[in-house]
DNA sequence: CGGTAGTTTGAACTACGTCAAGGGTCGTGG
DNA sequence: CCACGACCCTTGACGTAGTTCAAACTACCG
């Protein structure tokens, strides 16, 4: 029931879509950290506004330019954010994993969803409506302000992204999005830090704003260099300081 | 006490560095967009909790790195966000304009700045502390979801700016930023619609990951088109549309 | 075992970065 | 008020990293 490949290392549970189990409902609610510092009587009143959601891997959640009607919490499976580009490919804005949420946050009513949600593993999802949260977060302020601490961080870390992919050659992008998701993600294996997902050259050049040759290149050639192992849709990294240090390379 | 340049079209007002306009703090305060809400007697409460603190144009208000202290709101110019890039240029996240606020948003105790605050013009900015903020924001719980919603406008923001870099010519992330500058900072002028700000080319090279060089030679090829004027440290779009009929196109 | 989806590699092209030099504008001080 | 120096902007020539197009290869799945 855990198992799912021959040669990839990757070993993802298989869930079913569009089922959740219901013991588990109460965990992952206790591990969002803005839900943390509940008493068990209040958390078992939010638990009842949330309702569960499955999808299976591929399956769109959401699409931008939807009204934006709910806030989703992830129980298991991990969903990818993306914005579509014009005129050209799309963009991966972030991976998220159990315990995260995305959806509608700022509520504005009649806001409209600005990006897409797409499941990347099959995943359960606990969805709660807009206006429910809003009850929430005027019923417990420590929801509030603790809510408000992690969109902070968010926003922190859309802004180290602005950063690393502005004027940094497709070396050090690629390295700088493989550490941020070996530390998202990263399970020691055998062959290495494993990241935990199935992650195509494709998603990788969506992060990273390259293309996917470019991409293959690049891991192609530091898995010569013996810092990284890498197969189809996985890449595991075997020296992380090797990675580290190329990031503060300055360019001569 | 108003004008300033003689050819340039941009018109700041001369500020005191290091003095606010008393009867200022008071108006500002109910435009900030979180505050706005409150009866007078809070308003009041909270305005004593703030301090005045005056920059000179290119003064550094705080470095990254250093211990996060202080929420910022500013009363009058515009400040700089920005992030140096270990090796390279660094990267301009955010010119903030009167009544939008910066500094120590996440307060995790013990946290530090993610990003270095630069006065482009002279500045005068109301300074709170972080836990008298805090304090604020456990007392008001309206103030504390509109906080939010102004965070999450932030964030959105963010991911549409990494979009736009992802993957586009130099002409399309500096149309965007054009536009973006001017849905900010526009104002109607004979020479069109003027982004009031004095911004040079190394800026806009920073908002957009490119060089002065790719800059200059965009902006000179726009103005050619008769789409933008420019100047020394100014920028004027004439023709809105064109710019974002760019942005709009495949890139066949 | 065949098909689909992901990956790799090659070769040609090009947008952009880099280096360098020259010209304009501002404001400061003589 | 003029002139100098600092700063900003522009333009050119050149090299290159990375995109693009195309084809072959490989792992996985039914």
């Amino acid at each position: 029931m855990t198992n799912r490949r021959r040669k990839s290392p990757i070993q993802i549970d298989i869930i079913e879509p569009h089922l959740c189990d219901p013991a588990l409902r109460f965990k992952i609610l206790q591990m969002v950290p803005f839900f943390s510092k509940l008493s068990e009587q209040d958390l078992i009143a939010i638990n009842q506004l949330f309702y569960e959601k499955g999808f299976e891997g591929g399956e769109y959640i959401y699409f931008s330019e939807e009204p934006a009607q709910h806030l989703f919490i992830i129980a298991e499976g991990q969903v990818k954010l993306l914005r579509h580009a014009m005129g050209s490919k799309d963009v991966l804005l972030e991976l998220l994993v159990p315990g995260e949420f995305f959806g509608a946050l700022s509520n504005q009513d009649n806001s409209i969803y600005p990006d897409t949600a797409q499941a990347q593993t099959a995943v359960c999802a606990l969805a709660i409506n807009v206006q429910d949260f809003r009850k929430i977060l005027k019923t417990y302020s420590s929801v509030t302000i603790k809510f408000l601490d992690a969109v902070s961080d968010r926003l922190q870390s859309a802004h180290e992204t602005i950063r690393q992919l502005s004027g940094q050659s497709a070396e050090k992008k690629i390295s700088y999005m493989l550490l941020k998701l070996a530390k998202k993600l990263g399970q020691p294996q055998p062959v290495g830090l494993l990241i935990q997902a199935p992650l195509t050259r494709d998603d990788l050049a969506e992060m990273t704003a390259t293309t996917p040759e470019t991409a293959s290149r690049v891991v192609s050639q530091f898995q010569k260099e013996g810092w990284i192992s890498t197969g189809r849709q996985w890449i595991a990294i075997r020296d992380e300081t090797a990675l580290r240090s190329l990031l503060e390379q300055n360019s001569l």
